[in-house]
Formats: C-alpha cells, structure tokens, sequence
DNA sequence: CAAGTCAGTGAACGATCGTTTGGTGACTGG
DNA sequence: CCAGTCACCAAACGATCGTTCACTGACTTG
C-alpha cells in the first residue's frame, strides 16, 4: 500500500466539483427556476463539456442533491448566526431574529428556496434538514416558555404555525415574483411570533 | 347574412374544447404536477391527434390558462357554498367553513391547486381570482367583527394570515406528497382562525 | 523515457417537446 | 349533384433534454 490513487485523491478532482455546485447554484440564482436547471446549462455555465458533468455525479438527480444539502446549510448557519448575535437572555429577539434569517435567505435565493422546499423526501417518520430546521424553531421557542414568555399555544406548535406562516408568505412571493413587497414579509414573521404569544 | 358559419357555430366546436380542458383537468389531476401536462399528453388522453389542440387554443399557454381559470372557478364556488351551508349568524363558522373548503379542494386536486397558484400573474395592483378569494375572506372576517367577534388584528390582516398560513400548510403538504397527515390540516386551519380571535 | 492512468471531451443516441403544414373526408348550402 | 367549408389528422421540423461511448492528452509512476 505505498500509495493508492497519490494522484489527486481528493485534490483537483474535488475542486472541480465544488466548481461545478457552484456553477449550478449561479445558474439556478439566475433563472430563478429549476426548469432550466440543466445538464447542459451547467456544463456551459462551468465551462466543461456536459459528459464532463458525470465525471463527479451519478446523474442530475445527484447533482440536485447535492445542491439542495449545500443550500440547508448555508440556510441553518444563517439562521444560527442570526440567533447568536442576539443577547442570550433575549428569548424573543432570537426567535424572530432566526425567522428573518429565514425569509430573507428565500428572499435572496429564490430559486434555491423553491428547489429546497418543492423536492423534500416522504419519509414516516419526517426527517431530513427541513426537520432540523423546525426542531432550531421548536427549541427557540421552549427558551421562550423557560424564560417565562406566556404562548397562546405548546411551544411545538407554535414554532410549526410561525414556521409554515412564514413558508406560505415566501411562497406567494416567489410564485407571482413581485419583490416590492419584500419589506412586509419581515413585518408579517414578527406579527405570526407576535399573534402566538400574549 | 343568411347565415354566416350555421354549421357548428358554438355547438360541436365548443363541445370539443370542453372535453379537451376536461381531459387536461383529468390528467394533470392524475400526474400530481404540471410536468408532464403537455400538448401531446392532453391530445392521448382526449383521445385526439396533438394538432387537433390547435383547432380550439392558441398555444400550450392559452390552454394552461382555461385550464386555471376554470379550476378558480370551482374554488370560490366550493367556498362560497361552504359558506351558505352555515347558519346566517354563525360568522366564526362561515370562517372556519369556507377555508376547509379552500383546503379540501387543494388536497383533492394537488396538481390543479400548484398550477393556480404558482403560476399566478404579476399585476400592480395585485388583482386576478386569487385576490377575490382573499376578499371573500376579508369579508367573512368584517361580518364576524360586525358580530361582535373580538380580533386581535384587523380583520384584513387576519384574512391574510389564516389565507397565508393555510397556503403554507397545504404547499407543504404537497411538496412531499405525504397524505397521512391531511386531518391534520383542516385542524391547523382552525387553530389559525382561533388565534387570530380573542 | 516508456507505460499506464484518468479527468475531460466531441459526437452521437434516443426520447420528448411545441408547433406547423398539407391533405382528407364529412358535411354544408345552392 | 357540385362546390365549398371546416374539423381533424398523419407526418414532419427543429429544438432541447439526459446520458453514453470511444477517444485524447496530460500527468504519474517506475
């Protein structure tokens, strides 16, 4: 076993493909939709040949997966920031501050969001990043209840009413593609936080 | 002008248009999304040849748009029969009524339900079927504050959470196809009508 | 320097799509 | 019966898609 594969075992050969997510996530910013979310239109959005695309990927199923794990993380990250920047003691502040980091990610990266949310596995029982998501919701929102905040409702439920609230807002918004209404949404998270507390 | 096209001014002719929108409704209905409604799909299940669509709709895009305005047309009537079954005076009802209406068309016709609202037109101001509906709800609330129903938000505001809120419940629904936990939604959409009175 | 490995490629395959075109057959009014 | 109209269709066109395959050229190893 001197050396099996010395030559680029995770060297150029995973840069490129690195290279080739991103390509594909630019693309997808652009168009805004998966529909023209393409083999081909990746391979020219990276600069390769389409075939070269198979060299890192099963097929463009695999390519979207990749894609839809790379975005929850840098959707989770963002929502942790933002929960962290708050003051410990601000239970609230942290769980508005996560749902904002929330929308203004689907705010920015529309067709990210849309790809995210529109090609979630069926599992029983739910599982998967989105899962993960709610669970940061969930605990944000027992901080609350320990810290003495009066909910009209279980923390657990709560977080899933702010959470598919704050989905259903985003959604309108990218399907009729209207960003003038961007500001509001910011506005409506904190009303849905503000209607299931007293 | 005896007679200017006697033969099959709008009999025959528009009989045909009807029964290709139906089979279009019936497809998209069995393929759960409007990725495989396509010309060539609706003119096999129509029992027609592709360019026979043609006699009765422009382009793929007039008929995607008969197709959605006729699927508007069954919600607001579902809903506003949902409304009429209730009692008069019973305004909290009429409410909770007419959103399990909305909600149960979305979960019976899940390719019809994603087809109208993703693909919704961009108008300042924001007008079309969908703002009726909303309207239709606004209304609803406005009767329950003349009731003497306590809200905690103005009744437009709550119109457009519980609208805003169930949209999010039912897209996430379909997005992971998951039918186990329809119940759970008409729930959900009465939980919102609840917390948005006192 | 020779042999071998492998990332990357050009070209093609088969499928599907929206749409157009030219023709055919059934039915019409005269 | 004749000429005309019109719904309908088979066939084709051009485009795009995901994917495969034989090949090439640069690099590593010995």
């Amino acid at each position: 076993m001197t050396s099996q594969r010395v030559r680029n075992p995770w060297g150029q050969g995973e840069r490129l493909r690195l290279e080739i997510l991103d390509s594909a996530a630019r693309l997808l910013s652009e168009l805004g939709g998966e529909q023209g979310l393409t083999i081909r239109g990746v391979a020219r959005a990276a600069g390769i040949a389409p075939a070269s695309i198979y060299q890192h990927f099963a097929d463009k199923a695999a390519l979207v997966k990749g894609l839809i794990e790379f975005d929850y993380q840098q959707l989770s990250t963002a929502m942790a920031e933002a929960d962290g920047q708050c003051p410990a003691d601000a239970v609230l502040d942290r769980v508005k501050a996560q749902m904002r980091a929330y929308c203004l990610f689907a705010m920015a990266h529309p067709g990210h969001y849309r790809l995210m949310l529109n090609n979630r596995p069926v599992t029983t029982p739910p599982s998967g990043p989105l899962v993960d998501i709610v669970k940061m919701l969930i605990d944000a929102f027992e901080r609350c209840e320990r810290a003495g905040v009066r909910l009209r409702v279980p923390a657990r439920r709560a977080a899933i009413i702010v959470f598919v609230g704050a989905h259903g807002r985003v959604a309108l918004l990218h399907a009729s593609e209207n960003t003038a209404q961007e500001p509001s949404i910011l506005d409506f998270v904190d009303e849905l936080v503000w209607l299931v507390t007293e």
